[in-house]
DNA sequence: GGTGAGGGTTTGAAAATCCAACGCACAGGG
DNA sequence: CCCTGTGCGTTGGATTTTCAAACCCTCACC
């Protein structure tokens, strides 16, 4: 055997929306943009890539194809419910992007019902207080694996 | 000229991090893996990549290289404060997998300082109201842009 | 019949990835 | 001293992806 990564559903998600484009896609369809060739502009994708992400964004669920012209047939491509929850995914990359390395002018702007231009916070839903790294801890539940690494840590 | 994509600070955030591999990196140092034989083995990276991805990283000032050694020089790599700051965008990716991939047995469990099982939520740091698709509207800063797309939706 | 839009597919070159092997610097043991 | 092992990379070559531009097909409109 060759030592398989650590069991983890960052990684697994980020197979599904981690390759380039990807992402950027769901942001389009989020803005309300859902036809291919706008998305391939606004997201700068080669055709032929967004071919690709489209497909694997609908097998996954995040993403269905609903027609809008039977004849020709064309379809539009929209947000699961699944898809609309990596929305928190969207924002907080551009809030820190914002913060890093567009401070001084932001492309875009959230505003939030209250007025104010958003900065998002996560926090526990159970509680209501900061979900941040000290107040969180990590349970690695996955056999053979602890924080650090396999149990085993050569050796199968 | 050929059509520059929407500027965007997701986008200028993932050139960063939205490589592959890289988010995983960042998920190990923030578990406290530091070293490159650790950090490679629970990833599954490959070596010469990893080495790209940490040089990207420290170059990007999300990860610092901190001697351990002096004879011979090694490092290990720790996230900066900005490095920290993009653990909300692990925490929210890991809470999509696991509803949604992992729902019967997750991998890793946050637990929150209030010892609840953390299941996160994006709030507005203003007011403390949710941070849902409903509450938010895209206010586009970027000249020559709008929600859609391009104002000039050809030429240039 | 010609033109144009929408939504792809094809083609071939350029870039990134992967994996195994190698290199180097040192530590520890015999 | 020699041999082995560990940590951290670098190198080489095969394999995948990406990319950009061109092509294709179906219709709508004039």
């Amino acid at each position: 055997m060759k030592a398989a990564p650590r069991p983890c559903s960052i990684a697994d998600t980020l197979a599904l929306v981690g390759e380039k484009y990807a992402l950027l896609v769901l942001r389009e369809v989020s803005l309300g943009v859902r036809r291919f060739d706008r998305i391939a502009r606004n997201t700068g994708a080669p055709r032929d890539i967004l071919t690709a992400r489209l497909k694997r964004l609908v097998e996954a669920g995040i993403l269905e194809k609903v027609p809008y012209s039977a004849r020709p047939p064309r379809f539009e491509y929209r947000a699961t419910a699944a898809g609309e929850e990596l929305q928190p995914v969207l924002v907080t990359l551009m809030a820190w992007g914002d913060r890093h390395l567009n401070a001084d002018d932001r492309p875009v702007v959230l505003e939030h019902d209250c007025g104010e231009v958003l900065s998002p916070r996560l926090v526990c839903a159970h509680c209501g207080g900061e979900a941040g790294r000290d107040s969180l801890r990590h349970h690695v539940r996955a056999p053979g694996w602890t924080t650090a690494g396999p149990v085993e840590p050569g050796a199968s």
